[in-house]
DNA sequence: TATATACATGTAATTAATTACATGTTTTTG
DNA sequence: CAAAAACATGTAATTAATTACATGTATATA
């Protein structure tokens, strides 16, 4: 594609938290940053060996039972200076590729049966998307201690329930 | 990549409304497509040529002043039954790449300066597109007529000022 | 204890998309 | 009429991202 490097960030930023290995991010993926960013295993390992050249992140070895050694990987004093100066930077905008308001812009004709059954069932993944995203927003942050401790991940979670929301208010509109 | 083909979508629906050069889609993507989608002329003149070859487009020349001639893309009978075929399936969901919310989610200290910078700049950022945003409706939309006309488009243009004007909210209560 | 599932780490092939390179014509405007 | 801006069409190089290929270990469970 050419974009701007993002999913190094990512990495940088979830190895600031903590060591982590490759398979460590490929499942954050699938869990927290799941909810708004994606990336494959396939995608990480070449990075992070990439990364590693470039002397962002460095790599431990952990033995596991008999013959499996992870590698655990940390951020170096240079990965942290890199990840601090790209949150600094003004974010970049790009547009929202969203196909349901992509399709929805060639449709002219307000009482077609297409769109009413694209408008419905939109509906209902929408509110299980927003169903979703409530209970983590209980599992996650049942009290202001943990909305504290993890103040942007609590922000990015109101952002995406409250985008939600609107979405099916206007949704509702059509 | 590797993503949908989307862009090669969104070419047979705007040629499905009428016959285009390249120049004139590499222009609908700094108008009206534009406000949530993006495509590089250098994407566009070689899809063109693979779009012909698989005989969903096809072209006729058109001669300008002395020298010029422009190449008209039409879609054809094929194009639009792919171009059909695609409006009904149900749209993939990908996420929101949205690289404010990803910086937002390294955040977690609820007072610092980073923090105040970043939210401020986006929100005179997002006022600024809810300006132009709501501009649009006005120059688009003036009356009904013209809402019924391009209901999708219509739709699509409310979509995206109830998203800013949720985003802006939601800025304003970090 | 067999087996399924989760853990763990890679490479290869392909495609999508951006940036830069490259060239020429037509129309508008000062 | 000269110059600038808009029109017009491509290619090349690079990078990002997906899907598929490939392999093996450790742990939980039936």
């Amino acid at each position: 594609m050419a974009q701007k490097n993002r999913l190094q960030y990512i990495i940088l930023g979830l190895l600031n938290i903590e060591s982590k290995t490759g398979y460590d991010l490929t499942k954050a993926f699938d869990s927290d940053i799941g909810e708004f960013w994606s990336a494959n295993h396939s995608q990480i390992y070449p990075l992070l060996k990439k990364m590693e050249e470039n002397e962002l992140v460095s790599h431990h070895e952990v033995q596991i039972g008999q013959k499996l050694i992870k590698k655990s990987y940390d951020i170096t004093p240079n990965g942290k200076k890199i990840f601090l100066e790209w949150l600094k930077e003004a974010p970049e905008m790009d547009n929202n590729h969203d196909e349901f308001v992509l399709k929805l812009y060639f449709i002219n004709n307000k009482n077609s049966d297409l769109l009413k059954t694209m408008v419905s069932e939109q509906i209902e993944f929408r509110e299980n998307k927003l169903n979703h995203l409530t209970n983590q927003m209980k599992d996650k942050f049942p009290n202001a201690t943990k909305r504290k401790a993890q103040y942007g991940h609590f922000c990015v979670l109101k952002h995406a329930i409250s985008r939600e929301k609107n979405y099916l208010n206007w949704l509702k509109e059509i």
